[in-house]
DNA sequence: CGGCGGCTTGATCGGTCTCAAGTACGGTGG
DNA sequence: CCACCGTACTTGAGACCGATCAAGCCGCCG
């Protein structure tokens, strides 16, 4: 909402700057962070924050897609994470983030201050456990993703589509956000085995390919038999 | 402590119903625990939790190391943590354990009722944050466990065995309380291909190994190399 | 001494990666 | 409207790493 174009084109060691949240804190767990923030654009690709800097902010993702990431030492890049409207994250226990993160396409996200979120919790102990919940879901999540990993690649692609349908799509029909290099990166695969995959999937019916990032779940049993 | 004999050979569906902590509640963070809790032996393998089970309790490792684990439904087993002593495990956001915990060795616990944890920190932020904390370095620890999973075997083995001389050596010979199997079902490989590994690195001069269960640090910055 | 469980070693198989083309799509400019 | 281009995606052939199957070894305890 403010300063849209000058955050956007901000260096990545400066990060949003001039995201100033409105000084008045509201009592009330994340149902208030609303009252408490500001809201910030990014375009495709866009670096939202960077591994190792102070995590000076918590992010809830308003509209479009994020994906937080790490770059290892053989230069591949392993995605931690797809969050989606309504999904928070950058909130970190330590004083610097762990991952990056990226806006995938045209992106709104609100930006609370982490210290206004911390500050409060040390008198409202509600805003203390949302704090924890919100932090042991995300260890929920996580250890689902790392179970993923052990997986055949068909096993790993086909609980990515469920997932997804789960948490994008109304029907059985999902359009993804993320490209092929993305949802590799993220199931530990490269991205002709995802493709590959895919296609496999296409052929034994239990998905339909109208155009690459559009998804039409054909046989969900099917998929979901591939895995636990 | 207390009814040892008659717990160690309760059934898995009636976890150490026995367990009855002490009422009074002391102020604190989980500093504060011992007062709150009583003690439990486990033998080698012997179950202390089980996934789905009710998470009625927490636990902190007194002596011995203990591993949680979930069955996969091909059969196999992947390990999500080993805890040793002063470690804290089977403290849930939800109601139900989302993994089994079983005794590596002859194992003391400390045993708290979460309810005790939990209400305290309704009315203690200082607790709430101890329970925040806590589950945000857990959430760390999976992060990095999941970033192993995407390497070579080579280095997944080095980045196991780094990380335990940490946790568990004064000097740099290690006593491993685990298998080969419980290593393997933590890194994702078979045991073989641990086996293996290992014998390359005593090859490699990066490891000495003694005995089976005894590892050498010989040359931690070739091992170190290996990884991020 | 015999047997058993945990570990190591060997030979082969198979799934995924790598390298290399080929194809579909969206945008831009003529 | 079409030609062109670049990017994302798909497809193919071969290499390689770790899994699998199968012995063998070692240490421990009866």
């Amino acid at each position: 909402m403010l300063m849209q174009t000058q955050i956007r084109t901000a260096s990545a060691n400066q990060p949003h700057a001039n995201a100033i949240p409105r000084p008045a804190p509201v009592r009330g767990g994340f149902g208030a962070m609303e009252a408490m923030g500001s809201q910030m654009r990014f375009g495709p690709n866009e670096e939202i924050f960077g591994e190792g800097e102070p995590a000076e902010y918590m992010y809830k993702v308003t509209k479009g897609a994020v994906r937080t990431y790490k770059i290892l030492c053989d230069g591949r890049r392993q995605i931690g994470g797809f969050y989606l409207p309504g999904d928070i994250f950058g909130l970190e226990m330590g004083k610097e983030h762990q991952l990056s993160a990226e806006a995938i396409n045209d992106v709104t996200v609100l930006v609370v201050r982490r210290a206004a979120i911390v500050s409060q919790a040390e008198r409202d102990c509600d805003m203390a456990r949302e704090l924890w919940s919100f932090t042991g879901r995300e260890l929920n999540r996580v250890q689902r993703h790392l179970l993923l990993l052990v997986k055949s690649a068909q096993q790993r692609v086909a609980s990515f589509l469920l997932e997804m349908s789960a948490r994008l799509a109304a029907t059985d029909a999902i359009e993804l956000p993320m490209s092929r290099q993305d949802i590799a990166d993220y199931l530990g695969l490269t991205i002709e085995t995802v493709s590959r995959t895919m296609t496999q999937l296409v052929s034994e019916q239990a998905i339909g390919l109208p155009s690459a990032r559009r998804i039409v779940l054909r046989n969900s049993g099917a998929l979901r038999q591939l895995n636990a």
